[in-house]
DNA sequence: AGCTTAGCGA
DNA sequence: ACGTCGCTAAGCTA
């Protein structure tokens, strides 16, 4: 905005706008995964910018309406009462545009019983008596008449984005009339949007007529007996009409608000939370428009005033004592006599390069303080008593283990204690937390402003604050002990598996990559040989071209792009054709899947012939791990060429097989447990086969004559409900009808009536208390499950119906890692835990240990698992990890 | 760079 | 619209 510029307050009626956009713009193109359509949230941000662009404003203000209720339906209940049904595609997206907005730094405002339209004209008359030009964007004629030599209106013609700019003068051409006498002129006339009838016979030509030589309605009716003819006659027999029409279309102008004008002003943005909200709505153009057009800045929220305490305890030292220390090293102890005098953790930032300690830092929440690099074994005996807090001390731990120092248990975690609180989130960066849960911005490109220190000491000191701000969500007991007994523990441990890693037979797996890599091109040949020309089998839409156009195959289910590809659409499509080039590409597409694993876990060896994934301690909402870099809990084992590759992974030097500890069916006993459903618990308790007697049940049959057909659709019943499965959902994926699929639900109710009780019983919780439970207190919040969008709402009730279940199994697997960890160091033995796959533990066994790593195993697996029903581990053993499978 | 499709595991 | 929780790779588009 230059400076001579005339300060401009531009004010829009969010309703609107986002109506307008959403019939602009094809919802089906606007969708986010979860099913929520986003096509008016984006219009609307597209033609904001486009006026901030072209009117550059000053200072903005979004107006919404609350509801269709206002003073004005109390009054005339038929108010606005043609208005049709809202779209279904267009729920949920008024509360999106809010929040975009308030990402974007722009003011929104709302109020009961009023309309956007009042907003607007109290908002309107304080803009201008701060001297500042108005514009308003209205789709609404009524704002006419806040028209003045300060104000114009922008009014939506023809077009999807044509906005008539309506001065006094443009609708004195369109109406006949000044833009004070429009709202005269509506009485009049009657306004169909609104519901609001006119004297009949009397049109805006008219109207204006009458207007042009009384002055105003009021005029108009005085001389009412002056008017002939039918009009006239109208005229007097409905001026009640008029004098009501007048009254509501008269906008109030004399609200108050909670903020100055000034406050509306048009800022930077803050570019991460505008990243994060678009990349919420699935936005990609926009995020550069906005930053262009706005300008970015990363702080918010000045960090310094944050630091200073004035709550300290008396018996603190100030920082410039704490900091004048000449000797950091032998100091840095003193650490803990602070953090005693203040009641609170003290935090360490640990940092590493090339295999060494570099940096150092230490802070509570108001004192800071950085090593300065020198003498890292003082540094480093300080770590060893474990007596701080952390941020993801898993990567410390690492970190230390891999420099040869011993195994310690670090006293807090501010990142656990962040994910515990709310396991949902996408990221649990420091930064980031930092502003979303404590509300503090830092800018890291204009750290050494806040900071003088090394970064050390800033990410110390965001953990401490953090810690303490999260710390105090979690009181509740369930949480603390899943904190203390689970995860912080766990953290340790799987430093030490990611640390340790498992070694790899190179050889083997450079020879499976090799004839894999010949098969793969041998497949390819014979399948281009079979169409005639080469086509890239990898892409579907090549393949699209090839399948559905040159050989006029039946389009399969429709994805985006097309039709899909993918191995079930393939199978069809074999299944009706049976054409060779098919029957090629499905097992190009396996091959090549195993190759390119091949492959990647080739690349992942590290130096010492091992390969080191590492875990993600909050990489999943239920309370699961994942694993990455690579991930070593989707290696292949369903088919025989998959499974070969786990014949690499073997037990390294030193130690002489590797065993493999799995939970039989833990989720289905979690089932049985939580459901308390005594046929379930039957079941277990009887110890024959689960799906055999389940079977039996259903079938009223004898376990033993329970068939190979019978028992696989018993067993995706069961797995189903786990998952919140649907008739259609069984009926696919068992190909049966849709009929079978619901008796078979019917049947496997009727026996196990308590799983269905539970299972309802659990989303009927969730939806009160707005989360769910593990049994052992791990929580997950569910927002959606009251969504007015179908779509969510399903989403959110089957994830709540796995939660617990699925959670319950994590925390007890976790448990057990635990336990095992422990029992092997008690008992003083040189095997290790290696792996972990959700349900499976892999060992690496030393020399002569092998019956006592098999008691740990199953005794620390059994042992944790706190259940009504019994618990089943599976062992095996063998030199590698292929052999050691079941 | 980020989305879509695909496919692997529990 | 149609079963939960994940990770990685490739192609393709912006």
């Amino acid at each position: 905005m230059s400076v001579d510029q005339k300060p401009t307050l531009l004010l829009i009626d969010g309703h609107s706008l986002a109506f307008r956009a959403f019939y602009a713009l094809n919802p089906d193109s606007f969708k986010t995964q979860d099913g929520q359509h986003t096509n008016a949230v984006h219009g609307f941000i597209s033609m904001l910018l486009s006026l901030i662009e072209g009117e550059k404003p000053s200072h903005i203000c979004v107006a919404f309406d609350v509801s269709r209720e206002s003073f004005r339906t109390l009054e005339y209940p038929e108010y606005k009462g043609n208005r049709g049904e809202t779209p279904e595609e267009f729920i949920g997206q008024t509360e999106l545009l809010v929040e975009a907005l308030a990402a974007m730094r722009i003011t929104s405002v709302s109020r009961e019983g009023y309309e956007a339209d009042d907003l607007i004209a109290s908002l309107a008359r304080l803009g201008e008596t701060s001297g500042m030009d108005v514009l308003i964007v209205s789709g609404d004629r009524d704002t006419f008449q806040l028209i003045s030599d300060k104000t114009t209106v922008l009014y939506p013609v023809k077009g999807v984005m044509n906005l008539a700019r309506m001065n006094d003068s443009a609708v004195l051409e369109k109406y006949g009339v000044s833009a004070k006498q429009y709202q005269d002129l509506a009485a009049l006339v009657g306004e169909t949007s609104d519901n609001l009838p006119g004297i009949v016979g009397v049109g805006p030509k008219t109207a204006a007529k009458w207007l042009q030589a009384y002055g105003n309605l009021d005029g108009v009716l005085a001389a009412a007996n002056d008017i002939s003819g039918k009009v006239g006659e109208n005229l007097r027999e409905m001026r009640d009409l008029a004098v009501r029409n007048r009254r509501l279309n008269n906008l109030v102008r004399d609200l108050e608000f909670n903020f100055q004008v000034g406050d509306l002003a048009v800022g930077p943005v803050n570019e991460e939370e505008v990243r994060a909200m678009f990349a919420r709505l699935n936005f990609r153009t926009l995020l550069t428009r906005v930053i262009k057009l706005r300008g970015t800045n990363g702080r918010q929220i000045p960090v310094t005033k944050a630091v200073v305490d004035d709550d300290e305890p008396e018996s603190a030292p100030s920082t410039e004592e704490f900091e004048s220390i000449e000797q950091p090293i032998s100091q840095v102890v003193s650490i803990e006599t602070i953090s005693k005098f203040c009641g609170e953790g003290v935090f360490l930032s640990l940092q590493f390069a090339d295999g060494k300690l570099v940096g150092l830092g230490a802070a509570n929440r108001s004192t800071r303080f950085d090593w300065d690099g020198r003498d890292s074994s003082a540094a480093l005996n300080l770590i060893q008593t474990g007596n701080f807090g952390l941020f993801d001390s898993k990567r410390v731990l690492k970190q230390l283990l891999s420099l040869g120092q011993a195994a310690i248990e670090i006293r807090e975690d501010a990142l656990l204690v962040c994910y515990l609180d709310d396991p949902t989130m996408k990221s649990y960066e420091l930064d980031q937390l930092l502003r979303s849960e404590v509300g503090i911005d830092i800018n890291r490109d204009n750290k050494d402003e806040l900071f003088s220190e090394q970064p050390a000491s800033l990410d110390a000191w965001s953990a401490a604050v953090l810690f303490e701000t999260v710390r105090k969500r979690m009181e509740e007991k369930t949480l603390n002990d899943v904190y203390r007994s689970i995860e912080l523990p766990s953290s340790l441990v799987l430093a030490k598996m990611e640390a340790t890693g498992i070694a790899i037979d190179k050889p083997n797996l450079v020879t499976q990559f090799q004839e894999l890599s010949g098969e793969v091109d041998q497949i390819a040949s014979e399948a281009y040989s079979i169409i005639g020309h080469e086509v890239n089998l990898a892409s579907p839409k090549q393949l699209q071209t090839v399948l559905f156009e040159e050989l006029g195959f039946e389009g399969t289910r429709s994805v985006k792009t097309g039709y899909s590809t993918n191995a079930e659409a393939l199978a069809d499509l074999l299944e009706q054709t049976g054409h060779p080039f098919v029957e090629k590409l499905l097992a190009h597409r396996d091959v090549t899947k195993i190759k390119q694993m091949a492959e990647t876990l080739l690349q992942s060896i590290q130096a010492d012939g091992r390969i080191h994934t590492t875990y993600l301690q909050t990489g999943t909402s239920t309370g699961r791990l994942s694993s990455e870099n690579p991930n070593l809990q989707n290696i292949p084992i369903k088919t025989q060429r998959g499974q070969r590759l786990r014949s690499a992974f073997v037990a390294g030097s030193g130690y002489v097989d590797l065993l493999t500890a799995d939970y039989s069916q833990i989720e289905m006993r979690i089932m049985a447990h939580l459901s308390e459903d005594a046929g379930l618990i039957e079941a277990f308790r009887a110890g024959e086969d689960l799906h055999n007697y389940v079977g039996s049940r259903i079938y009223g049959v004898d376990p033993s004559r329970v068939d190979a057909s019978m028992r696989s659709k018993v067993k995706a019943m069961s797995y189903g409900l786990v998952y919140g499965l649907s008739e259609f959902g069984l009926a696919r994926q068992l190909k049966i009808s849709k009929s079978e699929a619901k008796q078979l639900m019917s049947d496997y109710f009727a026996r196990f009536g308590g799983v269905k009780r539970y299972l309802d019983n659990v989303v009927q919780r969730a939806r009160i208390d707005g989360y769910t439970e593990t049994v052992y207190g791990r929580r997950r919040p569910f927002a959606d499950l009251n969504s007015k969008v179908f779509q969510i709402r399903e989403n959110a009730r089957r994830a709540a119906l796995n939660a617990p279940i699925q959670g319950t199994a994590a925390d007890i697997m976790k448990l057990a890692m635990i336990n095992a960890d422990k029992r092997l160091q008690a008992e003083s033995l040189q095997s290790r835990l290696l792996l972990q796959v959700h349900d499976e533990l892999v060992f690496e066994v030393a020399p002569g240990e092998l019956e006592q790593v098999r008691l740990v195993a199953i005794e620390s697996m059994k042992g944790v698992a706190l259940l009504s029903v019994p618990v089943e581990v599976h062992i095996g053993v063998g030199p590698n990890w292929e052999l050691a499978g079941h």
